[in-house]
DNA sequence: AATCGATTCAAACAGGCGTTTGAATCCGCC
DNA sequence: GGCGGATTCAAACGCCTGTTTGAATCGATT
């Protein structure tokens, strides 16, 4: 193992470092294939080091997956801060932005998301990096959520009913992550780049939500827009 | 391959013909641990096979899981045949009781739900029986969704915005059956047994949903009973 | 009883896997 | 310049995988 000369990781250099190289190849490997389907070999070849390299700085394949999660969920962490909102901000706006920025980072958007599904295999099927990653990455932005939706509610909810509130937000948009494929196949086709981009999803779960709390008009008058001024820019 | 006596699939044994054995515990071996990491020789032991029967009757492993998920997926079909109501039944009645079979289905309940989690599997980075699966059984469900949700619009929503209320019930219950286990985790533990219930949540998205339609009272006032009547017996 | 196809079995096969080895190479330092 | 630890490398090690083989067994038919 490395004893020595672990250059404190400067932030800009990714593909410097060998143990960097190493980690990043394979955060991306087990991301597209699975810890049991990717194979040491394939992840060394496309970080351009020797297999033996991976016993070298992480013992077996097994630790380098943990490391590669954490790492994923670090680099995810630093690129997407937690939403802040200036003090007077309505609470319905909050809620359209935080669904919006959530989407936006679960589908993408920015950047080819393999760090996002190396994450939600964990999440689906939680090993041992799942705990850290739900305290660090998804209790926090969990806890930002409960705090909109009880403002949204005028704290008359107890907790445990804001919590629910919070999973029914949450849950809608898993749904296009997790099962995306499934969705493309439910709706047809032309609908889906119409209706289901990470915008116009966004722009729905927040007004099911908003007429679910009683702060918008609900769904049975169609096209009312009661909420034209959250809608995102088409 | 076998070319004979075929003998009619008895709808009672499951344990006589050895293609079957293999077949349940392919099906349990594969919803357990992935199709890679399952193994041949772990599903023949537990089947009471040997290891070439699986090629004799199924050519290879890949073989072997698509029919496994078929097989699944019609025993689930044969077990929980589609919701049905008496003309006149009030939509949001109907509402409550698909979103609770739906939980129920997805969260057990009535036996270990292997075939769910194969099936699940199989949502979540689809294969080739994917699309079979959709097309057979999650698809008609959906429709049955989508007609309570028009009738519960009265007609007035155009198909793409009911679609998306669908999915928008289907997400809420998705996230506890893809990720109970962050949802355990984001939830004080003493409350989840009486608040996460699959009778519980069932009532909780119905309510939510149709506080969303405009069917029934909003969230904002606590504890208001609006929709008393529809709530599961505890 | 003999026959013949269907089925089962123990054993082996080739290939890929994660991991280890021991020597070669690099690089800062007295 | 040469020492010494850190790093890299090609090669090999067992082991386990899916798959195949060829003979043994079974069960019905003639």
């Amino acid at each position: 193992m490395p004893t020595q000369t672990r250059s404190g990781t400067s932030a800009a250099d990714d593909a410097r470092d060998p143990r960097e190289r190493i980690l990043l190849a394979a955060g991306r490997e087990f991301a597209e294939r699975g810890f049991e389907a990717a194979t040491v070999r394939d992840i060394c070849a496309a970080a351009g080091a020797n297999v033996a390299a991976v016993n070298y700085y992480f013992g077996d394949k097994h630790r380098l997956y943990i490391e590669s999660v954490k790492h994923a969920h670090e680099a995810r962490l630093r690129q997407v801060p937690q939403p802040e909102w200036a003090p007077g901000t309505p609470a319905a706006q909050k809620l359209h932005e935080f669904v919006g920025s959530m989407l936006d980072r679960m589908l993408g958007g920015d950047q080819p998301p393999w760090q996002v599904r190396l994450m939600m295999r964990e999440l689906l099927q939680p090993t041992e990096a799942c705990r850290e990653l739900v305290e660090d990455y998804i209790r926090p932005h969990f806890g930002i959520l409960l705090g909109v939706l009880d403002e949204l509610t005028g704290g008359a909810l107890p907790a445990s009913e804001v919590r629910r509130l919070g999973l029914s937000v949450i849950g809608q948009c898993f749904l296009y992550r997790a099962a995306g494929d499934v969705v493309a196949m439910l709706v047809p086709a032309g609908e889906i780049d119409a209706y289901h981009t990470p915008q116009a999803i966004a722009d729905h779960v927040t007004r099911f939500t908003l007429a679910a709390v009683g702060a918008a008009e609900p769904f049975t008058r169609p096209g009312l827009g009661t909420v034209s001024a959250l809608e995102s820019p088409r």
